[in-house]
DNA sequence: GTCTATAGGCAGATAGAC
DNA sequence: GTCTATCTGCCTATAGAC
């Protein structure tokens, strides 16, 4: 850890939650040991306990890393769109990005698992969805304030909403092993919002 | 299992069934063991496992009452109410009965662990999911053509958007115990739907 | 149908050599 | 930092007495 390393030659703490990452979203934290990860990673159990001292340890910095990650993610989105239904858009585009890769959320993933998680999982994964729900609504105002997206209710409610079906459209998409679930879904959503067009749109990715 | 039993007095299975569900629905199936299923029955593991030979056998079991229960609800939902719109109330009360029981609903719990699952079980759970699909495009024909629902896109669409944001709107409550985050998602989807009217209807059990 | 007892395996975790 | 070896405990499951 004393020296910083180049790119592709991640050390191993991040080679090791890059891996638990993939096992948590696709697996679940209840379904996947450090076995499957040393196994994945060609360590030892052992080399793995060196890096994180417990599981519960490794299963929050893996969140405290994803939230950081989707902050990122959303802060770019804020550089690069301008229009808050363009915004919407990229954020459900985030997520297909997770589905793409056959992987559910991991803090989606995690809310299922809540009641079984050490408390200090359940405060960041708590945490995440405050984060994504304040970004949301953001945009919600500066929409509504624009005159580009139009909703009953508050912002608050409907930020929480696209949040929670979103998760949904993930969850179901899986066991179909169905994207298309999910963009249906998105779209659909989305286009609810939209200042009334003359035809729906197609979120085509 | 030779004589019948009365309201009250049920058999083994069907009490190991019970404990059984509440477990997966609050732990996961990969978040429960027959020996916390033995200790809340004070009955052994070994019992346990007499009356289901396998932790796979159990869980196909499960879900099966468990997709058998919820279509009778529906058809009970079916017989008492004749107006589309206040089916699909009803239908999201039957989630709200679930969410105040302080569960996930059984098969989003099971889509989560989707990729773990034995083969029976992962089976039965798209089996759930299509039956409440074909339930609610039934819904939404009904309603498209007495003219008392309105959307785009197809009732194939619209009915999995129904089932994705439920779930999804459940899976997000429970981290924040909040039922009311459910209440809000739910009366939002189902005003989206409703004929326009004059002010949004509000979803107050 | 329920028990005691136990097999056999895998879980998370640690000690100590290198 | 990674290894071998091992601990302890829990898991699913079974054998056989009652």
């Amino acid at each position: 850890m004393a020296v910083k390393r180049q790119r592709g030659d991640a050390d191993t703490a991040t080679k090791i939650l890059d891996v638990a990452e993939r096992l948590v979203q696709i697996r679940g934290f209840n379904g996947f040991s450090y076995a499957d990860a040393a196994a994945d990673l060609k360590i030892t159990n052992a080399a793995l306990h060196y890096h994180f001292a417990s599981k519960a340890e490794l299963g929050a910095a893996l969140i405290v890393r994803y939230a950081a990650r989707f902050a990122d993610a959303l802060a770019a989105v804020d550089t690069r769109i301008a229009d808050a239904p363009a915004k919407l858009e990229a954020y459900a585009g985030l997520y297909l990005d997770v589905l793409r890769s056959r992987r559910m959320c991991l803090c989606g993933m995690l809310a299922a698992e809540y009641q079984t998680l050490p408390k200090p999982m359940q405060a960041a994964v708590v945490r995440f969805f405050d984060e994504n729900e304040a970004w949301l609504k953001c945009v919600l105002e500066q929409g509504q304030a624009e005159g580009t997206l139009q909703f009953m209710g508050s912002v608050s409610d409907v930020a929480r909403l696209i949040v929670s079906s979103l998760e949904g459209a993930m969850l179901m998409a899986r066991p179909y092993g169905d994207i298309k679930r999910f963009q249906a879904a998105a779209s659909q959503l989305l286009a609810s919002l939209a200042r009334a067009t003359p035809q729906a749109e197609q979120m085509g990715n």
